[in-house]
DNA sequence: CCATAGTGATTCGTATACGATTTCGTACTC
DNA sequence: GAGTACGAAATCGTATACGAATCACTATGG
């Protein structure tokens, strides 16, 4: 469960590896989402291909494509880097997060069982026992797990595809928010349980999406009012 | 004013023609939206990059780019084609598009001056005349332009750019769905002098958002009943 | 001592070339 | 006559090669 489908909308999702420039494609990314490519970190093309054992031109395509999807920030005869998060694009990053997310969880959550809430509330626990020995990468993990359990349902896959992407400009940086604003996770840990209770009751679909909403707003205002304290 | 900022986030916005793949990037996502390429439309990558008079390699990028943007689909092995909006896709985009301009058209009214409201009114007088001797494409066209003039001012560059994506997959169906629900069009005049007042009127964002989107699912709707008849 | 021009190294951008895969037509067999 | 196997043409996928742009460093002149 850990592992979030990383349905990149166009990805060729079936077992073969595919061609070069997917595995490229699948190689930086991971690298990128991973955390081994940090913000900012200089791609060069010849040393990927060597890397990966391929030429140029796949990871060229490969960089192409993920520019288009925001991880990767490409200047002409200049080079690509990891497009880091400097606070501005954070916050524009959750904001649209949260419009998406919003949207996506409320149209999820006529289709989520009893067994999907069993399952988000258990990560839920889990997370609540993760405030005592507070470890923010584990506690962002789950944290996704968490929300895909609720927007994963969505049946129009642009706005899913849109999720996703939103999540993984923010996986750049690992430990998240919680790691500078820690006291933060603790209402985050209620507030999934409020959200729960509103999927459960079968809230209406505005209902819902305003509360999914507000919670990713809480998590941007909280780590703005921290940010203005540096 | 007819002209919408292509700004499509990655693209490099200066005057220069800029690099080879910029230009095969530009071309055929021109030809696409204006209708030269037509949904289903088999793009050759030896002929577009004869056509432009550069190799193949900047045309694949370009591909891969559009790919991303989810204009054209792409196979491996097989080719690229221009990506038809069947029904369901027609509806996935729509919804999209209701939560995503709907959200910047709340965040954009705050910054909407009065010489705005003005522009926007200005082009809906004309939808309205248009609508006697109704012109499908005239009338697509001013819609736009209505809504640029709305949401352009948004603060968040993601959000207006998913939205400037929205309305360019829609851009292949050139006279959109008025020339199929002509009956649509009398409204849709209507709720946009609403929309107007409301900003006019400093309501606050969440009525704005509302508004704005249920003017987009309406056209959703319309749709779907006149679909429902055939 | 600072500013600037020159030079070399690095890296990107694109053309060309060739192998791989799919598609479609044709002929052959049952 | 229908179905299948074979082969040629079209098109894609990737490697290699070379020209062009940028950057860092040094040397020279003020």
């Amino acid at each position: 469960m850990t592992e979030m489908a990383t349905a990149a909308g166009t990805s060729s999702g079936n077992g073969t590896v595919g061609s070069k420039s997917e595995q490229a494609y699948q190689a930086v990314k991971a690298r990128i989402v991973e955390g081994t490519y940090t913000p900012g970190y200089r791609l060069v093309l010849a040393k990927i291909a060597e890397d990966l054992g391929v030429s140029v031109v796949p990871v060229r395509e490969a960089i192409r494509r993920l520019e288009a999807e925001g991880l990767v920030k490409f200047e002409r005869n200049i080079g690509a880097t990891v497009s880091g998060i400097d606070p501005t694009e954070y916050l524009y990053t959750m904001q649209t997060l949260s419009i998406v997310e919003g949207a996506a969880t409320a149209l999820s959550a006529p289709l989520i069982g009893a067994a999907d809430i069993a399952r988000a509330r258990a990560v839920n626990e889990e997370m609540r026992e993760c405030l005592q020995h507070f470890d923010p990468i584990r506690f962002t993990r789950l944290n996704q797990d968490f929300h895909s359990v609720l927007f994963e349902h969505c049946p129009n896959p642009h706005i899913l595809d849109l999720v996703h992407r939103g999540w993984n400009r923010l996986a750049s940086l690992r430990s998240s928010v919680f790691r500078f604003v820690p006291g933060r996770a603790h209402n985050s840990v209620d507030e999934h349980e409020a959200l729960l209770r509103l999927i459960e009751t079968g809230a209406d679909a505005d209902t819902i999406e305003k509360a999914a909403r507000l919670h990713r707003s809480a998590t941007l205002d909280a780590y703005l009012a921290q940010a203005k304290n540096l």
